[in-house]
DNA sequence: ACCTGAACACCGTTCAAGT
DNA sequence: ACCTGAACACCGTTCAAGT
């Protein structure tokens, strides 16, 4: 599951622009072969266009890679937004956003690696242009961050200063995350699952005296 | 620094074979622009022989690669043994040894990223051709696990199972370094430095009453 | 405003030869 | 045993047109 439900409100008129199918057609390019498969060629095939048609849309290729990531930071946004009001504890709230996380990777290794890991997402090129791309990075991150701050005044998480809290958590989730997609987990066995890893962090940070 | 000090005995005769004068290629045209600029062409043109003279070597350019992520882990586990015998503490080699592997990483990015991220390089290729990838790999990661379990005998890292400390550690290390390298630690500010994130950690594994 | 076809420079890889 | 040159299929990107 977890689609990110993006695509709100597409079915309707069934009409979706082509730029908009562009985009979808890169996504599950990427989903189905990884970066080397999203080619020009093929997204314009699969979408009924030239293979230069895209550059009517986007800059060249890495915006077209960039607004798939704008798309996917608003669904992990929306589902750790979700995740902030569970009906339970704010313990709760992490836990599930921390497996939104896990099984976004898990079931899209592709487009993780482009959100999280890809170096030329960010820096050099389109990046400066689409300023969205980090808004809507920003604001996952954010989602993600308040959940933290929720189990820090909850008493479930210690008082340590928020973002580097925020940070250790990060890291520790998207290392173990990344390791698996590698293909580097199984390499020195007993090593612990991503969810075994996070589990044991979580343990360490819960309040001493709880 | 940490130039992984390979080249063990070569400068002696100043000979080396062309094999390992297209892998030293490799790894300096990675260093000097990433994964795209390992072209068989420019390493061919660095070492003097045309551009598929290589493959007289390598089976192909996913194998040039992973001689040269072999020859690295070779170097990182060295640096980790000799941390090992650091004359303090377990801890000071702990701390030695995250040290050497950040300092790789910052040094080395397209290097580092190709022995602990690319999925391209365990996996379905050349790996099961070339076991002695595995073995360089698992040798290293033992090498740091070592220092971990020294760390438990000496008191100064909990009482957990090793595996799964080294695995919280790794993961946290990983993930606090890939972030930095793909330019996600500048998203959300505050967040901390790979070092910070580190030290955080560390200081919750230790034991308590220490 | 949006799209197409041809063309360019560049890849990895293969193959028939050369020594 | 090791290397070369030509060739193939495939890229991203550009450009002159077309509607």
């Amino acid at each position: 599951m977890l689609t990110l439900s993006t695509h709100a409100v597409q079915h309707s008129g069934m009409i979706e622009t082509t730029k908009a199918r562009l985009v979808a057609a890169a996504s599950d390019l990427l989903d189905a072969g990884g970066q080397g498969a999203v080619t020009l060629r093929a997204v314009g095939e699969v979408v009924g266009v030239s293979h230069n048609a895209p550059y009517r849309h986007f800059r060249d290729r890495s915006a077209l890679l960039a607004a798939v990531a704008e798309r996917d930071f608003d669904g992990l946004r929306q589902a750790f937004q979700a995740k902030a009001d569970d009906p339970r504890d704010a313990r709760s709230s992490l836990w599930g956003a921390v497996l939104v996380m896990i099984a976004y990777a898990r079931q899209h290794p592709a487009r993780y690696r482009l959100l999280f890991s890809d170096p030329d997402l960010i820096s050099p090129n389109s990046a400066s242009v689409d300023g969205n791309l980090h808004v809507a990075a920003f604001g996952s991150f954010q989602a993600f961050a308040a959940i933290v701050r929720q189990c820090q005044s909850d008493g479930s998480l210690r008082p340590i200063e928020t973002a580097r809290l925020t940070g250790l958590i990060h890291a520790t989730l998207h290392g173990a995350i990344d390791l698996e997609l590698g293909g580097r987990a199984k390499e020195a066995k007993g090593l612990g699952s991503i969810e075994a890893t996070m589990d044991l962090l979580l343990d360490l940070l819960a309040q001493p005296g709880a």
